[in-house]
DNA sequence: GTAGCTGCAAATGGTTTGCACGCGG
DNA sequence: CCGCGTGCAAACCATTTGCAGCTAC
């Protein structure tokens, strides 16, 4: 799962901080996480890290392909593993809820106006904003 | 146009700053500027105004509905008039470019996706982000 | 052993806020 | 005239950067 040889194939020493970053992603059960939650988790667990080398190693796994940065309007970037399966988000404006999904026509008619516009299309996602409707929505 | 009226609508005196700042939107080529791209207009055309004048302005604008705020992953907000027509943008990562367009399918199936899982969607258009292929792409 | 990493503290950039003055109704 | 609105400076918050010591290989 998280072998070094991730970090080798981008070029990148197999130190603690990133492993255990790695890890977290891997292991937490929320799948979008910002520097700052990370940061909070690994000093809780007794980490002796740095905000600004969580921030450096976010940013090297995103080059690196590892994550994928999203910016869902908070302010503050979160980050998720980069399965390669391309999908799109939904997000509470309230409490934060995400949710993910693909939509082929979507994705096709996306495409197409990029390319009516001159555009060639990033693999950025789709992010739909909104507000849960069902139950248990009292954000902070 | 921007009869001091709208202003009045909101519970807004209609002073200098917030007039110019209407005019500046209504008369500006760009659509899209951001907080700072306005205060060096204003600074520019001789007008004595504060940068935190601003950002107070277009959040009120924003809030009387007048202005839409965008985020457009460049770090900085960038408003728009808001003339009542939903629509989506195609921004260009490279160079700024913004295009807007709007496909009926796509806003069906955003919709059903929402409430899918139990999301209220929120009228936040869509954003593409990809980078010009035609021409003139020369960003700073 | 050495280049790449790290933690810390200071710097940055966008945005917000506190405050005393000043203009609009 | 009274209070909302303003400019200025300082505060804020997420993120970046400079630097001296440390570590993986």
């Amino acid at each position: 799962m998280h072998d070094p040889k991730d970090l080798k194939n981008a070029g990148l020493k197999a130190t603690l901080p990133r492993l255990k970053i790695l890890e977290l992603f891997e292991n937490s059960e929320q799948r979008h996480l910002s520097a700052e939650d990370i940061y909070k988790i690994m000093i809780t667990n007794g980490e002796d890290v740095g905000l600004a080398t969580v921030y450096r190693v976010l940013t090297q796994f995103e080059q690196a392909g590892l994550l994928v940065r999203h910016h869902f309007e908070s302010g503050k970037a979160v980050f998720e593993m980069n399965e390669g399966t391309h999908h799109d988000h939904i997000v509470c404006i309230k409490c934060g809820r995400v949710e993910e999904f693909y939509d082929e026509e979507i994705e096709k008619r996306q495409k197409a106006a990029a390319e009516k516009y001159g555009f060639s299309m990033q693999d950025h996602s789709l992010t739909i904003y909104g507000t849960c409707t069902k139950t248990s929505c009292n954000e902070s």
